[in-house]
DNA sequence: CAATTATTTCCATTAAACATGAAATATGGA
DNA sequence: TCCATATTTCATGTTTAATGGAAATAATTG
């Protein structure tokens, strides 16, 4: 991943209401939500979210589809994976024995998994 | 980990000096290194770097230890544990079948990690 | 085609972040 | 104590990002 890339997801991500809004989508799943939907849900201006959703697509975490009336909203888990494999690569960077203690104590807490 | 951190700490990150100072840091190990070399390695001012330690320590991802002339800096892994924790707990939230496949492409790919 | 709903774009304003030069502080050595 | 080194702090000008109102675009329905 290269490190602009990179640079652009962070900027995306630190920023409140989108990062609620990432986390909504990635709870949302494969369905993902409609922009009305995600306004509502966050409480949130619809032109504000769609300035958010713009930043957030341009960085390429989330993408969209139109359906009908409405423009449904997906996060992209590949970019997700991306991101943190390379976060975790610069864990690692050149010192195994700071990566395997890192890798260790990170678990997913999620019902169902046992990662 | 608290929301307004994990901002704090993307934020930190996001920026394209404090990344590099971060990875280096990393790289670095327990070491850590002085604010003049990681000044001269990274070749940038002195001031501005100091600006940036200061939004990384105030973010707390990297911790300073005075060492007679200089400033020792070291990055906390802790904190980038935890950040990496709570990035990898939204991929997942309320949805194992999304988590699993996001922990099996995540691994180590420094020499001697086989996660 | 007019009306309605969903979302985006445009624009102006405000606020925040950034890099920089210059000055200040702290430490160690002559 | 005086000087050199290492780093930080301060003040400032500039750039960038965020917000929200109003208007525009797109799709559906009557």
């Amino acid at each position: 991943m290269e490190k602009n890339t990179v640079l652009g997801s962070l900027a995306a991500l630190a920023h409140d209401m989108r990062l609620d809004v990432f986390r909504l989508l990635v709870k949302a799943g494969p369905d993902g939500m409609a922009a009305g939907e995600i306004a509502s849900m966050l409480d949130v201006r619809a032109n504000t979210l769609s300035n958010n959703l713009t930043v957030l697509a341009a960085a390429g975490l989330v993408r969209s589809a139109r359906e009908g009336r409405s423009i449904r909203y997906f996060a992209n888990m590949d970019r997700m994976r991306a991101l943190l494999g390379f976060l975790l690569e610069d864990c690692c960077g050149g010192r195994p024995e700071i990566c395997q203690p890192v890798l260790d104590q990170i678990t997913c807490n999620c019902r169902g998994c046992h990662a």
